[in-house]
DNA sequence: GGTCAATCTTTACGGTGGCAACTTACCAGT
DNA sequence: ACTGGTAAGTTGCCACCGTAAAGATTGACC
C-alpha cells in the first residue's frame, strides 16, 4: 500500500503551518518548509489551497472555529453577566495559548483573505457569542449599554492582552519586576470591563 | 552626521519602510523594494542596519519614540485622571493612525530585535508615561489600584483597538451595520477603563 | 595633493513562491 | 475487466529575495 495519496493532506498542512508559525512567528513561515514537514513536495499545497494566502486563510479559519466553539460552549449556559465574561475571557486566553500559531495568523490580517466564507462564518460566530454576553451586561447592569461598542471594547482588551503578552515579559524583565501570568490578568481585566460597562 | 553620498540614507530607508509596510502590510515588506524606493542599490541598507531585522527594529524604535513623545506632551501636564486618560488615549490612536507602517512593525514583535537599546528606551518611556496616568487614577479614584495591572489593561485595550480596527470594518460590512470610527471609540474606551478601575 | 575610511555598487549564491507539464493513483461507467 | 477521466503529487523552471564578499567612489583629514 504505497501511500501516494496522503491521508488528509490539508489538515496536515494546517497543522504544520500552525506549528511552524508558533516556533518562528508569521515571518518565519515558508510554504516549502511546511511542505517538507508534511513530507510532501513543495508544490503539493497549491493543489489544495492555491497559494500561501489560501493556506494561511484556512489556518485562520480553523483558529476562529476553535475560538467560536469554545466561546459558545463556555458561555452560552451562564446567566450571570460577570461570571460569563470571566469564563469566556479565560476561555479566549486558553484557546489562544493552546493555539499560538493559529492566533498569530488570525491577527495578522494582511496574510489572509478576509472575504473567505469559512473565515467570515466562524469569526462572526465568535463575535455573536461575545454580543450575547454584552446583552447580559445590558440587561443586568446597564440598560443604556451600546452592545457593539461594549463588544469591541472586550474583544480589543482581551486580544490586546494576548498579543502583548510576549512584550509584557520583556518589560517586566527590563524593569526588574516579575510579569503577572496572562491567565491571572484576564480575571482582573474581566472585573475592570464589567465594572466599567456597568457605570452609568 | 551621515551626509556623504545620500542625504540621510538611514532616515530615508526608515521612511520608505514605513510607507511600504503601510501599503502592503508587514508581509509585503522587502529589503530590495525599500532600497529601490530610496534610490539606492539593494545592498545599501545592510551597511547601516546589518540585516532586515535591524532596519525593522530601527523603524519600531522610531515609532515608539514618536509615541512616547506624544504621550508625554499630551498627558504630563494634565491633573485630572479621566481627562488625562482620554487625552493620552486619543493621542495614542492619533499617532497610530498617522504612522500605520511604524505601528504594524511595532506590534509584530517577531520582526524586530527586542533587546535593541533604542527600542527599549522609548518603549519603556511610553510605558512610564502610562504608569504616571495610572498613579493619578489611584490617587484620585481608587487607592487599592494595582498600577501595573491597570497599565497593562489600558495598554492592551487601546493597542487591541488599533490592531483590530481593520477587522472591525470587515465585521461591520458583513453584518450590515456601519463601523464606529476609531477616534470615537477610544473616547468610550477611556470611560469604560476609568470607571472600571475606579470601582472597588 | 595624497592617504584613508566610510559609503555605496556589483556580483554571486542559496532559498522561496508560483506556474506549467508530467506521473501516479483512484473511481465510475460500460 | 477494461478504459477514460479526474484528483493528488512530483519535477523543473523562472523571477524575486536576503545576505555576504569584493570592488568602486566619495568626502575628510593631514
Amino acid at each position: 500500500m504505497t501511500k501516494y495519496h496522503h491521508g488528509d493532506l490539508p489538515a496536515a498542512l494546517r497543522a504544520a503551518t500552525a506549528e511552524l508559525v508558533a516556533e518562528k512567528g508569521p515571518s518565519g513561515f515558508s510554504l516549502r518548509e511546511v511542505a517538507r514537514r508534511a513530507g510532501v513536495s513543495h508544490a503539493a499545497p497549491a493543489h489544495h489551497f492555491g497559494d500561501a494566502e489560501g493556506l494561511l486563510t484556512s489556518v485562520a479559519a480553523e483558529g476562529f472555529q476553535r475560538l467560536a466553539d469554545a466561546m459558545e460552549a463556555d458561555g452560552d449556559h451562564i446567566d450571570d453577566a460577570l461570571q460569563r465574561l470571566r469564563t469566556v475571557g479565560a476561555g479566549y486566553v486558553r484557546v489562544a495559548l493552546e493555539n499560538p500559531g493559529h492566533f498569530a495568523v488570525m491577527i495578522q490580517s494582511d496574510l489572509v483573505c478576509n472575504d473567505d466564507p469559512a473565515l467570515m462564518e466562524h469569526s462572526l460566530r465568535a463575535y455573536a457569542a461575545l454580543q450575547r454576553g454584552m446583552e447580559l451586561v445590558r440587561d443586568q447592569l446597564n440598560p443604556d449599554l451600546d452592545i457593539d461598542t461594549a463588544a469591541t471594547f472586550c474583544w480589543a482588551s482581551i486580544q490586546g492582552l494576548v498579543s502583548l503578552s510576549p512584550k509584557l515579559d520583556d518589560v517586566a524583565s527590563d524593569t526588574g519586576t516579575k510579569a503577572t501570568p496572562v491567565n491571572v490578568l484576564v480575571d482582573e481585566f474581566a472585573n475592570y470591563m464589567v465594572h466599567g460597562m456597568a457605570a452609568r
